[in-house]
DNA sequence: TCACGATTGAATCGTTCGTTTGACATCGCT
DNA sequence: AGCGATGTCAAACGAACGATTCAATCGTGA
């Protein structure tokens, strides 16, 4: 007796495993059935049949990537504002709810890393195009609870300045992602190669005083409309 | 007497106005000769003949914008080095000119202003993949001046650290550029739609926060590597 | 062993892509 | 008028694309 009622194919893992390597690689558009399931050595008949079409295979890459993200993410939000039941949590702590999980899924893929970080950057730049209806759900739940965690943080910045803030950070953290190769080239730093951590904390750093420039002594603002961001 | 020596034929305007709508609406890749020919009401034939191929159109497209921005960008950095010989620019003088030849340039086009900031935002985030080496260049440039400005104007951060810094807000302002519509939205503001005016405000203190973060009572450091961004 | 669904494989479908061809039109010039 | 340069046009090229077909093969429970 197997432990999964529907069969499994070895193809089926195989053809993700290269469809996320080369998506990482050559961007979502870039890359043909043809292309993975050369690398996947498989048929290319296989990817119609275990995913109905390209843009199913595609949905599934996201879906193996940023779900359990998401959920990462909305289980640091849920466990910072326990811990700081009523106060608003500190606003590096909230950053680095928002980022970590994108970097701390790297241990579980077998991608390597910097393919890994590139193909969520990727993800989440497409936005609004070609994402799959799921993976756009998840991005407007974050956004929605992380909008709130950083008004809570930030009662002084309106809501519009402090949407705008936050797209800010969106592409800041977007860019990290995909395009760190330019940097890791120079910053070295004094052993090596630099870490993501190191990486991520520079940001978080940079991301909180963006966010929070010019708060020291104003009065808290009313609330007003709210954004979906591309988390 | 022509004054062209050369003969110019409306279709090759028609052409290039016609792909940087389409560049700027789908992206680069999604944009067929025949798209453009179509909505230029020329013949597909057309493309090759005046451009060579369509990549000949597009880095034509990417030249007739990027190049003005480069030069004000170089001009205003220029200026602010006369203006302020010996000591360094303030650092939102720095960014401003940085930003804002980007945003200065829609008036003399007449593409839709929507239009103009997204294609521009997607020539800035192409980067190394398929730029004509004549973008390379100017991003090279661009770069080189802007990181030794914002080095001296921020004397006490790490070259490592600034470059990251610089890397974020790059990140940022593409994200601005080419997903506003995501905000303009929701900043509706007191009167109306916000103007980029104040988007662009609102991106120099976020981005001058965020650079100058903890410098308040450090010492300078030497200077070290130096890293090329996609401006 | 047989039957049957699951999976694979090679071949091919129709479409779209960027590019090329060659005939034809238009212009300025001697 | 004649000529060459310049531009336009319909048609077609070969290549690549996603998807589909259908026969062959595999795995497994009856």
């Amino acid at each position: 007796m197997r432990e999964m009622t529907i069969p499994e194919s070895g193809s089926k893992r195989k053809l993700l495993d290269a469809a996320e390597q080369l998506f990482a690689e050559k961007g979502f558009e870039a890359v043909s059935v043809r292309d993975i399931t050369q690398l996947a050595k498989t048929n290319v008949a296989s990817v119609n049949y275990h995913f109905g079409s390209r843009d199913g295979l595609l949905a599934l890459v996201m879906m193996r990537y940023m779900t359990p993200v998401t959920e990462e993410r909305l289980a640091r939000i849920d466990s910072l504002e326990r811990k700081w039941s009523g106060k608003s949590a500190p606003l590096e702590e909230i950053i680095d709810a928002l980022v970590r999980p994108l970097v701390g899924q790297v241990r579980k893929s077998e991608l390597a890393e910097r393919l890994f970080y590139k193909l969520t950057g990727r993800i989440c730049a497409e936005q609004g195009d070609g994402l799959p209806p799921q993976i756009e759900d998840q991005f407007r739940q974050t956004g929605e609870r992380f909008s709130r965690a950083f008004a809570k943080a930030l009662p002084t910045v309106p809501p519009e300045e402090l949407a705008w803030r936050i797209h800010f950070v969106i592409g800041a953290m977007i860019h990290m992602l995909t395009h760190q190769e330019i940097l890791h080239r120079v910053s070295g730093g004094v052993s090596g190669a630099p870490t993501m951590e190191a990486t991520m904390s520079r940001f978080i750093r940079f991301a909180a005083a963006g966010l929070r420039e010019g708060t020291a002594t104003e009065e808290p603002v009313k609330k007003g409309p709210q954004a979906t961001f591309d988390f």
